[in-house]
DNA sequence: ATGAAAGCGCTAACAG
DNA sequence: CTGTTAGCGCTTTCAT
């Protein structure tokens, strides 16, 4: 015989009040008599009543809720920022909705649905490999949205990113002033932005410098690194190597160890991210520090403001990256 | 101008019928007229309209939503299984609700209350360090709770978890059965069950053996492997480390770096969790496999059939381990 | 097969 | 200061 959970309802038959009175104290309203209001305290101990945040919602028409649309956790970049996200959510009183897409259009456009469904009150996407179009045709769902890692100019949308593009140029400019010659670079997904920009950035330094760019594409993956690495060696033995993220750099250096060459005398190695075992790992990883935790700090403050009322333009924040040295280079 | 959501009423006029049409429709209910049907769906897409969940929520008392509550998701071990949960509540049509408690009781306390405030159906709680009355008061709530790594044996909530004590047991005496005397062990925070469990695993397999213990207790972070390792190195020198869990060993093995020793051909280095990274680095981690993903699957599907109404008694599932040999040891 | 009306739990005027 | 009442958006009898 399963009992139900107490209601507002249950709480004023118990204190002999109506449920506005209740409903006041719950809200802290001032204009209640502390007599009545400690019988209120009372019956809502007593009965062990958790108020129903969604009929609260539902009242007022507000939400207390985010969601939160990303690749996949599983990837070690992500927690950080979802970290970031999630704790400054909660300071800021919402409660967060999480969902992986794993780059799927298909299951990106399903769970945005879903969380307009639940009635966020806004939703951060990150890495979205949605077209322009498709993105600023969510408008129409009157959720706001906060793109993280990328940036569409004149979407009506906020946006938290690193200058991706610049990141890189840094990486591979400093990789050729050392001297490097063949560098190679192993591409994440076409699809996603930050690693598009990533690879332009890459090919247009190696031209400029007057070096033919050698670039492999695959996905932000350990696997993908060790496999595109191998082929790189296969045909041949570049001087360096710039992976598009760090994940990738470390299948870079197995691939590199398994074929008894070293890192960096033979190989150096550039990642990006700054992933925690980046430091953890022989040799080192030298890599892009790429401030995770911060974009979630922002992006949740800025659907925070939109949540609000903020009808300004579409803000779009450029937080700082910052190169990290140590034994691969 | 902001315009705002059209709701079930916006659909019913526009398509000249009642709201109750519109919910039948929307609920596949079969007794509608097809030219009917079809203007209702005609004027829902025009509209843009996306159903209110928690109107519907509300309206049925029913909930889709999911509360998962775990420790840290930036540590490594955590993002698998928070994907195996993911993965099996969207696939059973729940939205999954996500906080951190950095294994804080109070925060823990405050997380619990604010998901059963957002009317979650239920909540998988990770690893809680909360006393086992604390957890079992938690059955007033009237919400239906999972376990994951960590059972309370006449609890009256179901619990996944793999048999820590015995996977720790093993390692320890596949380490002595390979001649190592000098064990010892790096054990995580104490008020975790997991950590206590392997601790004394480890205790008791090295008392059986005549074997005299020594164990440094941290947390499961890599600083604290690689402080609590250096303490143990000031001291004397093991021939072989248990550490309570991968991160923890991956401090230990710079550490031990550190001083110009060699894992294995010095100390032998043993984790625990297996997460993405063991396998990367060098050398390879030799660890415990725990089943992380089918854990989150099985705590997902053990709380829908709670949801659903199942009133047998709690189920205690413990999944299998495996160990897993590679170069450190 | 469709509509009218009540109600889910709570808040917010509006009275008193 | 407190109670009454009318919704919030949707589902669900109960009629028709």
């Amino acid at each position: 015989m399963k009992q139900v959970k107490p209601t507002i309802l249950d709480v004023a038959k118990r204190a002999q009040v109506s449920k506005a009175t209740v409903s006041r104290v719950l809200n802290n309203n001032p204009k209640v008599n502390a007599e009545i209001r400690r019988r209120v305290l009372a019956a809502i101990d007593e009965l062990g009543y958790v108020p129903n945040a969604i009929a609260r919602n539902l009242a007022n028409s507000t939400s207390n809720t985010i969601g939160l649309i990303l690749p996949d956790i599983t990837n070690p970049y992500f927690p950080v920022l979802a970290r970031g996200i999630e704790d400054t959510a909660h300071q800021l009183g919402y409660t967060l909705f999480i969902c992986n897409t794993d780059n799927d259009p298909k299951v990106e456009q399903e769970y945005i649905r879903k969380m307009v469904q639940q009635q966020v009150g806004g939703i951060i996407l990150i890495s979205s490999i949605l077209g322009e179009e498709t993105v600023n045709g969510l408008k129409g769902l009157q959720t706001p949205f906060v793109l993280c890692d990328r940036s569409i100019p004149d979407s009506p949308f906020d946006s938290v990113t690193i200058d991706h593009y610049r990141a890189a140029r840094e990486v591979v400019e400093r990789l050729i002033a050392q001297g490097h010659r063949r560098i190679c670079h192993l591409a994440g997904p076409s699809q996603v932005q930050s690693a598009e920009m990533r690879k332009q950035a890459y090919v247009d330094a190696m031209s400029e410098a007057g070096l033919s760019p050698v670039v492999r594409v695959g996905s932000y993956s350990y696997e993908s690194g060790l496999r595109l690495m191998n082929e790189v060696l296969d045909e041949g033995r570049p001087s360096a190597v710039f992976a598009a993220n760090d994940l990738i750099a470390f299948g870079a250096m197995n691939a590199i160890h398994g074929r008894g060459l070293r890192v960096p005398e033979d190989i150096a190695v550039f990642g990006c991210d700054d992933i925690l075992f980046a430091q953890m790992c022989k040799p080192a990883l030298s890599t892009i520090r790429v401030p995770a935790y911060q974009i979630g700090v922002t992006a949740v403050r800025l659907l925070d403001s939109r949540m609000k009322g903020g009808d300004a333009d579409a803000q779009h924040v450029i937080l700082e990256h910052k190169l990290i040295i140590r034994e691969s280079t």
